[in-house]
DNA sequence: CGGATCCATGAG
DNA sequence: CTCATGGATCCG
C-alpha cells in the first residue's frame, strides 16, 4: 500500500524531470528557432525524442537519490537527519537487499552480483538513519542506495563515520548528508592518469575506489549559520590510527572529482563555517566502538551461551564494560534465562 | 529437484 | 552498528 504511494510520487518526478529538460534545450535553441519554427533538429526531437539518462532524482520515504545507470550505483544519496528521527523501532532483520522496482530492469543491480563477489552492499543512507519506519528503512535496502563496498571499511570507519553523523544531531537541530561513490585516477611514473575500477556480477556493478560524505549542519532553526564538511574515504580498510580529518577535502575539491554541486541553493559559501571547526570530527576510538558493538551484540543475542561467549571475548580483548553495557548484559541474561526454561518444559 | 526464503550463527 | 554465509524449510 505504501509502495503504491511511493511509486506515483516518483512517476511524478519523472515525468516532470523529462519535461524540464526539454524545456530547456528550447530555451537554449530560442534564439536559432524563432527564424526556423519548423527546423530539422527540432522536428527530430518531436518525433524521435532525446537521449534520457535515468539521472533524475528519485525521491523515497527518508532520502533522495540520483542514479547511474552505467554504473549500477547511485550517483549521489541525500538524507536529513534529526534527533527525532533518530528515534524509533524499526529493526533491519526484517529487511532484505532487493532490486529497486522503480529502476528498469536493463540498468539494475541484483543481489547475485554482489553475492560472493568479495564486496559487501554498502548503504549509502544508512538503515540506522530510519529507525523511525520500516517503511523507510526497507527502501534504503534498495541497491539503487548500495555500492559495492570493502566489508572491513563498511563494518569499520565507515559506519563509525556515519555513527558521527548520528551523533551530530545531539549538537545540530538539523543535519543534512549526501553521500556516494567516486571512481578516482591514478596517476603513473610519467604523471598520465588512469581510470581503473572493477565489475562484478553480470550486470557489471562498478567498484567505486572511494566514497564521500558531505555534511552540513545547522545549530538550529533560528540561525543561519551552517556548518559543512566534505570526506573523501578510499574504498578499503581504514584503522584506527587515522583520523577523520585525515580524509577531509574542500567542497570544491570534491565538486570537481563528482562532478556535482553539492547544495546549490546556499549562496555565500565563504561564510559556510568549517566543520571541524565548530565540530570534533572525532570518530569512536578503538575501545568505545568495541563496546558499543558488544551493546548491538548482547541486544541481539539469542542464546545465553552466544551472549556469555560476548562477554568473554570482551574480556579477552582486555576491556571492561562501562555501567550501560553491564545494565544492558543482566536484563538479556534474566530474559534469556527465562526463555530457556520455558523452552526446556513444553509439556507443561 | 531446483529455487526462493527464513533463520541461526558469526565476524569487524 | 555494519555485514555474509550455510543449513533447514517450503513450494511448484
Amino acid at each position: 500500500m505504501a509502495s503504491y504511494v511511493i511509486s506515483v510520487r516518483f512517476v511524478g518526478g519523472f515525468v516532470f524531470g523529462a519535461a524540464s529538460g526539454v524545456a530547456a534545450l528550447k530555451l537554449y535553441l530560442y534564439e536559432e528557432q524563432k527564424t526556423d519554427k519548423g527546423s530539422s533538429i527540432h522536428r527530430l526531437i518531436e518525433r524521435f525524442g532525446l537521449p534520457q539518462t535515468g539521472a533524475e532524482s528519485r525521491f523515497y520515504m527518508n532520502h533522495v537519490l540520483s542514479y547511474d545507470q552505467a554504473l549500477r550505483t547511485p550517483r549521489w544519496v541525500a538524507e536529513h537527519l534529526s534527533a527525532h528521527r533518530l528515534l524509533g523501532q524499526a529493526q533491519r532483520k526484517h529487511c532484505k537487499f532487493k532490486p529497486d522496482p522503480s529502476i528498469p530492469e536493463l540498468f539494475t543491480a541484483r543481489n547475485e552480483d554482489y553475492l560472493r563477489s568479495g564486496w559487501s552492499r554498502g548503504h549509502m543512507a544508512p538503515a540506522g538513519d530510519n529507525k523511525i519506519s520500516e517503511q523507510a528503512m526497507a527502501e534504503t535496502f534498495y541497491l539503487s542506495n548500495i555500492v559495492p563496498q570493502n566489508y572491513e571499511n563498511n563494518a569499520g570507519f565507515w559506519n563509525r563515520l556515519e555513527i558521527y553523523c548520528r551523533e551530530l544531531t545531539e549538537r545540530f537541530g538539523d543535519v543534512w548528508v549526501i553521500s556516494g561513490p567516486l571512481l578516482r585516477p591514478q596517476t603513473s611514473d610519467n604523471g598520465s592518469k588512469t581510470v581503473c575500477y572493477q565489475l562484478i556480477g553480470n550486470d557489471d556493478v562498478a567498484v567505486p575506489t572511494h566514497l564521500y560524505k558531505v555534511i552540513l549542519a545547522q545549530k538550529d532553526s533560528s540561525s543561519d549559520s551552517l556548518a559543512l564538511g566534505a570526506f573523501v574515504v578510499p574504498n578499503a580498510p581504514i584503522g584506527f590510527d587515522h583520523p577523520l580529518m585525515e580524509f577531509q577535502v574542500s567542497l570544491s575539491d570534491l565538486e570537481r572529482m563528482s562532478g556535482l554541486t553539492f547544495f546549490p541553493a546556499v549562496e555565500r559559501r565563504e561564510e559556510l563555517k568549517n566543520l571541524c571547526d565548530v565540530d570534533s570530527c572525532q570518530l569512536m576510538d578503538f575501545k568505545r566502538f568495541t563496546l558499543y558493538i558488544s551493546g548491538r551484540k548482547v541486544a541481539s543475542a539469542r542464546t545465553l551461551t552466544r551472549l556469555e561467549k560476548i562477554m568473554t571475548e570482551l574480556k579477552d580483548a582486555d576491556i571492561t564494560p562501562d555501567e550501560y553495557l553491564n545494565n544492558l548484559y543482566l536484563e538479556k541474561k534474566r530474559e534469556l534465562e527465562e526463555k530457556e526454561e520455558r523452552e526446556k518444559k513444553p509439556e507443561q
